[in-house]
DNA sequence: TATTTTAAGTATAATAATTATATCTATAAA
DNA sequence: TTTATAGATATAATTATTATACTTAAAATA
């Protein structure tokens, strides 16, 4: 990323790109798919590590239910995000990483840490 | 932001703040901050354009309602993410705007615009 | 042989978040 | 006197999320 864009520069870029090819903004409908309580942060923890299995996802984000993680990591599967490895043992294992596209959210995430270290006590 | 850093390099960099400082992530909080279903998108369109009154906010958002509208600039405010100047005519004025900690999400939303022009069809 | 254990879920009911609809405020204009 | 206005708030209905119990199938244990 460019590091010396001022806020007004960027003001100008995206809305020149909102006004001009309407309704064809590149923000909001990566803000939609991310949208539901759980899914930026699952996509957050497999990240920082990955693969993960089901269980370990869980404990990571405990207070999360079978439910929703369940749910979320199919919706990010089938939006191309993560990946979901099937392995045919009993107790069954399976285990979850991000795809190229997934890993692509990388600077979002380095975004918001350094937006984090600069403001979160 | 550094332009080369790679996705093994991130993993290990916020895998060891996380594991050294422990309970000291830069990245959960702030997604917790902008949890819900409005407060990203509400920052975000105040970064293209600002200041916005709650009617254009709202006409923009379409189909938010009021009172997630008005619930969300709220919380935004004690947040210190939105600024909100309330002029007393009648009928009412009041225009929100970001605040410096607001408008220092701009790289966020810069990475998730590279991220939305590479994928979003 | 019958019971227990295990990981990754699914099913159902209860609670919390979001939406829909109606209403309030005060003044100026019709 | 009535109507219009912007920025909300109040309440009830709907949707998202949570809590709890249950399912699966084979291997290990009793």
């Amino acid at each position: 990323m460019k590091q010396t864009m001022s806020y007004e520069e960027f003001q100008e870029k995206v809305s020149s790109i909102i006004l001009t090819e309407s309704g064809n903004c590149p923000v909001t409908p990566v803000i939609q798919m991310l949208q539901g309580k759980w899914k930026l942060q699952i996509v957050y923890e497999l990240c920082i590590r990955s693969p993960m299995r089901f269980g370990e996802l869980k404990k990571i984000l405990k207070p999360i239910t079978n439910t929703m993680l369940a749910n979320a990591l199919k919706e990010l599967e089938v939006d191309g995000l993560v990946h979901r490895e099937q392995y045919n043992e009993i107790p069954p294992r399976v285990e979850y990483s991000l795809t190229e596209k997934g890993k692509d959210l990388l600077p979002v995430f380095y975004a918001i840490s350094q937006w984090g270290i600069k403001y979160v006590p």
